[in-house]
DNA sequence: TCAAAAGTGTTTCCAATACACCCATGA
DNA sequence: TCATGGGTGTATTGGAAACACTTTTGA
C-alpha cells in the first residue's frame, strides 16, 4: 500500500502545522536541515501536519526521524507563527513548491489538495540539535532532496521559513546556557578546541582559549580521556566526554556564557 | 444588535485558540487575572478564538482590552499547548464551565455550539504584564466574574490552565532579566523598596537591600525625584521613575539578576 | 632545533555578597 | 532622644578578561 498525502491530510486538523529547525554542526559551521525541490527555486523546512489523534511533540520527533534516522532527538518548540497570510498560496515561490509536493506524492488527486495547501496555517516551530555525523539524511523520494545548509548562507525559502530560522537562531543564542550544546551537537568524544569552536560558531564571536578551557574544566562536566594524536607538529590535545549526571543538573541553573 | 457567540465562532478557525496569563502586582503579591463563573466550580484564563482574518497577537490584545480597558499592553506568546485531550469536554469541571459560557451568551443556539467546544484545541498562550491599579476589571456579563488571584493561591482551573499558569511563571522567572518588570507592573513613580519587593515576589526569595539599590542605580535606568513623605517615623524614601530610552536598550542585553 | 598549538599560570579589574555605618523622620 | 527604616560605605570573595609562560609534537 502506498502512502497517500491525500489520505494523510484527511486525518489531520486543518490549519495547523509544525516546522522543524534542525541544527547540526560540521566544517566549523552551524547548519540547518532543508528540503530542496527540483524544478522549484525555493527550499523549505521539514515539517508536517497534526493528526487529530497525535501529540504535536510526537509528530515533530517523527518528522525528524524520517529525515535523519535519529530517535530521541533534543527537541523543543520555541514559537508559533500564525500571520494572516501564512499559506502556501502567499507567494510565487511557495506556490511552486507546494505544486511539486503535491505532484510528487503518488496516487494523489491534486485538485482536492489545493484547498488544503492554500488555507492559512498556524504553525508551531520546533528547534532541534543533532549530531550531523550520526544523521543519515534521506533523499525521501524523487525530486525532493534533504540537505545541510550553513546558516550564514540560506537559499530563498518558502512562506516565512526564513523568519522562522532567524527566530530559532536568536533563541539558540539566548538560550545557549540552558541547552545541551556540546552533548547534542558533537561526537561523544571531542577536543576542547572543537567545543570552543562550536560555541564560537553559535555566538558569532571569538572566545579566549585559555579562559574557555579553565571555565569548562571548572564546571566539572567534562571527563578527560586519552590524547588525540592528530599527526600535526604540535602538542596533542586531550579528548573529553560529558559527565551526563552533573550536566543535567547544571543545565537547570544554566551554564554561563555572555 | 447583540453579540452572538455562535456568529463569532463561525468566523473563527476551528481547533485554534489563545489564552492570556495576565500578571499584575499589588499587596506585595503577584496576581493572575482569572474568569470565575457562578454555579461552576472552576475558573479559567481569559482567552479567545482566532478569526480567519485576524492576527493572533491582535486578538490577544483585544482579549486584554475587553477585560482590563487597557491598550498597548506588554504581551508576548510563550508556549503553545496542544495535547490530545485539550478540550472543554475533557473533565467534569471544564464541561460545567463550558456550559455556563454557552448559556450566558444571549441568542445562541446551544446544541450547535457543543460541537465547537468539544473539539481538540491547540492553544497559544500569551503572557502579559500590567499595572493592576490602571486596569479596570470588567464584570463582562451576568454570572461571569473577572478577578485578580494571587499566584500562590490558585483555585481549581479548567482543562490545563493550571499548567499554563505554572509555565508562564517559570517563563517570567527565567526571562526576568529581559522583561520590563518595573515599567509595566508598577506605577510611574515608585520607591526602591517597592521595586525590590516586586523582584522578590517574582523570584520568590529575599534580596539584599543595599546591593539591590546600588545595582539598580548603577544601571542608569532610574531617575530620582522628590522624596515620599509616608508619615512613618523614619527617613523618607526617594521616588524614582524609569528612563525609557536607556531601559529599552538595556533590555536587549538583559538586566542582570540571578 | 624550531614552529605550532595545547595546557597552565598570572595579573588586573569588576561584580556579587555580606554587613556596618550614618542619616532623616515623627513619635 | 529614640526607634525605625532609607541611603551609603567597605571589605571580601570569586569570576571574567587579557596575556604570558611552559609543554608537547612532528618536521
Amino acid at each position: 500500500m502506498t502512502w497517500s498525502l491525500k489520505k494523510h491530510v484527511a486525518k489531520c486538523i486543518p490549519g495547523i502545522s509544525l516546522d522543524c529547525v534542525v541544527f547540526g554542526y560540521h566544517d566549523q559551521q552551524l547548519h540547518v536541515l532543508l528540503l530542496e525541490f527540483e524544478e522549484a527555486k525555493a527550499c523549505c523546512l521539514p515539517g508536517g501536519f497534526l493528526p487529530y489523534d497525535e501529540e504535536m511533540d510526537y509528530v515533530a520527533q517523527e518528522v525528524l526521524h524520517i529525515r535523519t534516522g535519529l530517535n530521541q532527538i533534543y527537541l523543543s518548540q520555541f514559537h508559533t507563527f500564525s500571520s494572516i497570510n501564512r499559506s502556501w498560496d502567499g507567494d510565487k515561490a511557495s506556490r511552486q513548491v507546494a505544486d511539486v509536493i503535491r505532484r510528487t506524492w503518488p496516487k494523489d488527486d491534486v485538485p482536492d489538495l489545493e484547498k488544503w495547501f492554500n488555507q492559512r496555517f498556524v504553525s508551531t516551530a520546533y528547534f532541534a540539535l543533532i549530531n550531523s555525523k550520526q544523521a543519515w539524511i534521506q533523499p525521501d523520494r524523487e525530486q525532493v532532496n534533504c540537505k545541510w545548509v550553513p546558516v550564514q548562507n540560506l537559499p530563498p525559502l518558502v512562506i516565512d521559513h526564513q523568519d522562522i530560522i532567524e527566530t530559532a537562531l536568536n533563541h539558540l543564542r539566548k538560550q545557549i546556557n540552558y541547552l545541551p550544546i556540546g552533548k547534542e551537537l558533537l561526537d561523544q568524544k571531542f577536543t576542547m578546541i572543537q567545543l570552543q569552536t562550536l560555541y564560537e560558531a553559535i555566538l558569532g564571536r571569538k572566545l579566549d582559549r585559555g579562559n574557555f578551557q579553565r571555565k569548562m574544566l571548572k564546571l566539572d562536566i567534562l571527563v578527560r580521556h586519552e590524547k588525540l594524536m592528530t599527526g600535526a607538529q604540535n602538542k596533542a590535545p586531550y579528548l573529553y566526554s560529558i559527565n551526563e549526571k552533573v550536566y543535567e543538573q547544571l543545565l537547570e541553573e544554566g551554564i554561563g556564557f555572555n
